[in-house]
RNA sequence: GCGACCGUAGCUCAGUUGGUUAGAGCGCCGGUUUGUGGUACCGGAGGUCGGGGGUUCGAGACCCCUCGGUCGCCCCA
């Protein structure tokens, strides 16, 4: 009977527990809230695909599928993914599903996501998104619902200092091939003053040199041309129309000519809200337009606009004191004959919606104490004098919880 | 895939140029004090110092390998 040793947990997967848990819990159930008030409907969706849903969405030739999905063949030798993102499935449940009828829609969801990468902070191998998409709607205003809904989901999470919204257009396909086409002229003419990863991303990724980290890159990436000279009247009437319905609902954005994305369904408007407050992983919540992906899905030309935010860094980053709930009552069983009375306090209390716990185990003189630490809105003593079990309720200020308390344990004594 | 830093009790960490039997706080268990009390004291359990190899009279400490973690690079859908 050899004791095996204990495995391990997967590199980049967390078990979340105790206050970790409660700011997850809380960014989840304030999106789920939010969500409502701007009518967008709860999808529970999958947690594989077939690996063509996301290999068309990401692009074949990327790192992101060579080297960065969790991909795996089933029994039957498909090759299925355990899905990096919730955008591709949502396109193809939209084809599949015939959801165009509901056109244009307004959907949200949330849960786990997984990338095959080396951990760091804020980024897991498996982790968390909340999730708004509007499918089948070519119109700005549909770019400016989310922005707002983004705007408000931040603001009540209490993540709002230091944090900016920064938006950009890659106008529309006639524009971004134009400004595409100029920028690579121009880092080529100054190809020798690029860093070693830019000059390998001017094959394979030319767009994201503007973004570089690398302070060699800075002069040649700030003085590309910004995509403005190259945008048809249509791209610019739409920026346009974008920025003016944020002005209109009152919500703050700074351009930023070097966002970029370099998937090239992504059309017009691409946006990040970025903190100062979690070093390299800054970006809280991302999205943009991709009215070209669901044509690449096989489906038919299908405007379409959304965003994405990772669970652990709103979690990281929201405030302690929005959180509250925690136990309202517990109860310090201090001598074992008040078992009983205590068992049925709990039970009426429980009943009447009242959270409660009991510390009944271990020295009885300790269990003031141990109760005392909870940190329960109300603490109740059971104690015995031989002939009667007797409760004392305690809270630090009096309030309706103590006097529900109160109400509810005569209930229960008379019955 | 690459780089830097870190692995000592359940948790947070001390541990001197390498030198007796590896420590503290918190937590846990027991005892005492207080008795409407969130206090204080005493005691106990709990460690192959991540693992393996090496150097040395002697390694938690130094060297090599390995595993794990953190942060960063690449990538970011």
């Amino acid at each position: 009977m050899g004791k095996i040793t204990t495995p391990g947990a997967i590199r980049g997967t967390q078990d979340i527990f105790g206050q970790d848990q409660e700011r997850f819990g809380h960014v989840v159930d304030t999106f789920d809230r939010v969500r409502r008030l701007y009518n967008f409907r709860r999808v529970e969706m999958p947690v594989f695909e077939a690996t063509a849903v996301f290999a068309r969405s990401l692009g074949e030739t990327t790192d992101v599928v060579s080297k960065e999905m969790y991909s795996f063949e089933d029994r039957s030798g498909d090759s299925l993914t355990l899905r990096p993102e919730f955008t591709a499935g949502l396109a193809r449940a939209y084809l599949t599903n015939g959801w165009q009828q509901y056109a244009p829609l307004k959907i949200a969801t949330h849960g786990p996501l997984f990338r095959y990468e080396r951990p760091q902070k804020g980024r897991y191998r498996q982790f968390h998104q909340i999730d708004a998409e509007m499918i089948g709607s070519g119109d700005p205003q549909a770019d400016v619902e989310l922005l707002v809904m983004a705007d408000h989901v931040l603001r009540e999470l209490g993540i709002t200092e230091g944090v900016t919204l920064q938006l950009n257009t890659l106008g529309d396909a006639a524009s971004r091939d134009a400004w595409r086409a100029a920028l690579i002229e121009h880092f080529q003419a100054h190809k020798d003053q690029l860093s070693k990863d830019s000059q390998d991303r001017l094959e394979r990724n030319p767009l994201r040199i503007l973004d570089s980290k690398e302070a060699q890159d800075r002069p040649v990436a700030d003085s590309a041309p910004d995509i403005d000279a190259f945008l048809t009247d249509e791209a610019r009437a739409f920026f346009d129309s974008v920025t003016g319905g944020l002005d209109a609902a009152g919500v703050a954005w700074t351009r930023n000519a070097r966002l970029v994305r370099g998937l090239d369904y992504y059309r017009h408007t691409a946006f990040e809200f970025v903190t100062d407050r979690l070093g390299a992983q800054g970006t809280v919540l991302a999205g943009g337009r991709y009215d070209g992906l669901i044509e690449s899905l096989g489906g038919p030309s299908t405007p379409a606009v959304g965003w994405a935010a990772g669970i652990e860094r709103l979690a990281m980053l929201c405030d302690d004191a929005a959180l509250g709930g925690g136990l309202d009552v517990i109860i310090a069983l201090e001598d074992d004959r008040a078992l009983a009375e205590a068992t049925a306090a709990q039970a009426s209390l429980r009943n009447s919606g009242i959270s409660c716990d009991m510390i009944a185990t271990g020295s009885p003189r300790k269990r003031y104490d141990k109760a005392a630490k909870s940190n329960a809105k109300v603490l109740i003593s059971f104690q015995h004098d031989g002939e009667l079990a007797k409760a004392n309720i305690r809270s630090a200020p009096e309030s309706d919880l103590h006097a529900k308390v109160a109400d509810v344990l005569n209930v229960s004594a008379t019955k």
